[in-house]
Formats: structure tokens, sequence, C-alpha cells
DNA sequence: TAATAAATTTGTAATCATTACAAAAGTGAA
DNA sequence: TTCACTTTTGTAATGATTACAAATTTATTA
């Protein structure tokens, strides 16, 4: 399915930046901050603005279609990939990497409806434990 | 154990400071924000500086000793206590609720050493869903 | 104890990610 | 084309966090 059919089967309208945005995020499975998805679309379309970036994130956001990961204090990073899976975030060299995880097996306080669920590691990543 | 035990056992020197900051977070298990536990101290020591609540903070978590819970955009939280649990974000409240959990199945890339495990849920707390 | 060195705390001023907001631009219907 | 509505944009706040240097406290040495 392209962007512009997921995004209008949410009803959101494929507009250009939307449909850039979320296909940098198709494309990009990094976990690109804002920042970075602003620097890499703004030279293809150089009217784009940071705040049509930060409209859209938590747009697709809520919408379900993207994931916000919060698993470092500075900035938020975005991910297109919704399916369960955990976040590691190497405090050496700042990357974030995915790895495969089952749900845990949680008990929650009766009466709890649950939204979404992330899982979320730090350590050091295979690279920089090499470089020791 | 006290609190000045605790963090002298890790080589912190128990300072006022410090040991009123890791009192408080011991004692009030809500996973409160730099700002509430600076208010809250504050009034017993007028002197104290939201500045040194930042530090200690900083310091306690890279000891090991306390938990930074970064399950917010906004700002982060911070809890005392250490052992194995899920952190719940009600998104209508705000508030931040422990839940059971187990470590989930994880299968990490090889080479990867972990440091922090931390499980975050968002949704709607049990309160919330009854005013609906 | 006094003097000195080291560690800690403090207040103020940056930094920087995010949001508010209103103007501008784009889109679609009559 | 005109009008209403949505989306985008740029600028100016906001607000959490950090940098930093001065002030204070604590520890050490003589």
């Amino acid at each position: 399915m392209t962007s512009a059919e997921i995004l209008s089967s949410r009803d959101i309208k494929p507009s250009l930046p939307r449909v850039l945005i979320f296909d940098y995020l198709r494309q990009h499975r990094t976990h690109p901050t804002v920042d970075e998805i602003y620097s890499s679309l703004s030279v293809r379309m150089p009217t784009l603005s940071k705040t049509t970036v930060y409209n859209t994130v938590k747009l697709l956001s809520s919408a379900g279609i993207i994931k916000t990961i919060t698993i470092e204090e500075q900035q938020a990073r975005y991910d297109a990939c919704t399916d369960l899976h955990g976040h590691f975030l190497c405090t050496d060299c700042g990357g974030v990497f995915d790895f495969d995880t089952s749900l845990p097996d949680s008990r929650l306080p009766h009466g709890f409806s649950v939204a979404t669920q992330e899982v979320y590691y730090t350590g050091t990543c295979h690279h920089c434990n090499k470089n020791k």
C-alpha cells in the first residue's frame, strides 16, 4: 500500500508534506528525530517548515500510523514500524536499534485500558563493545 | 538501610541535599518530576537549588540507585524502586502507575550488553475510565 | 586550630526541543 | 470566481535541562 493510501484510509488528507514525511519514515528505519527528517526532506522540498514536521509526526502518531519513541530525554524519535519490537539505545554512540521481543507477561490493575506498549533497553551496542 | 547508608555504599557522599532528595524519592512512589521534588523539598530546605535537584537525580540515576523514567516527552520522572516493574502513563490524567511485569523474552543482536530495561504502557487508568 | 585544597551547592544565563499562534497558501465546492 | 475550510509556514514563546563560575561547605594538612 502506498503512503498516500494508508493516510487516506485513516481519514488523513495525503498532502505533499505528509506523504513525504511518512514515506521518509517508511524508508528510513533509523528512528529519526524531527531534525533529521526535516534536514533530509528540506533538500527536496525547500519550502518545508520544521513546524510542519512537528505537526505531522504528532498527527501520524496519534492516528497510530507511526510510533513515538521517548527512549531519550533530549528528543523524540519516530518509527513507521508499528509491529511489536523493542528499542535499544546505545549510550555510547547514541544509536537506536530494533530487537525482537515478545510482550512481557503483565498484570495491569483492573480497569486500565492499554493504548501503546513499549520495551526500551539501554546499554552498549555490538559495534561500541568492539572498540574497547 | 538508611538513604545515607545506601549512598555511602555507592561512594556517594551523603550530603544533606542528596539525602533529602533520595529520601523523598524513597517515600513518594509517585514518580515525581524534578519540579515536584524541588517544590516539596524547598519548604524544608529553602536554600535548595533546582540545579542541585537536577545534578542529584542525574548522579543517582547513573549510579543505578534510582531510575529515570522517560515515558513522557515533556519531562523526566524518577523512581527509587529499581526492582523490575512496568510503568503505565494515563494519557487522560497524566498519572504514572506501576504494574507487575515479567521481563519480555527478547532476542538481542549478538554483542549487545544491557544496562537498563524498561516497559512503558500508555492508555487510560481505572479512575479516568470510570468518568466516561 | 588555621590554612589550604577539594568537593558540593547555588543562581544565573544559555541551550534547545517543542508548542502557540496568526498570517499565508492551498484545496474544494457552489 | 468566490467563499469556506484545511493545511502550511515563520516567528515568537515556552519550558525543561544544562553550562558555568562564584559561593559555600567539607576534608586535609600542617
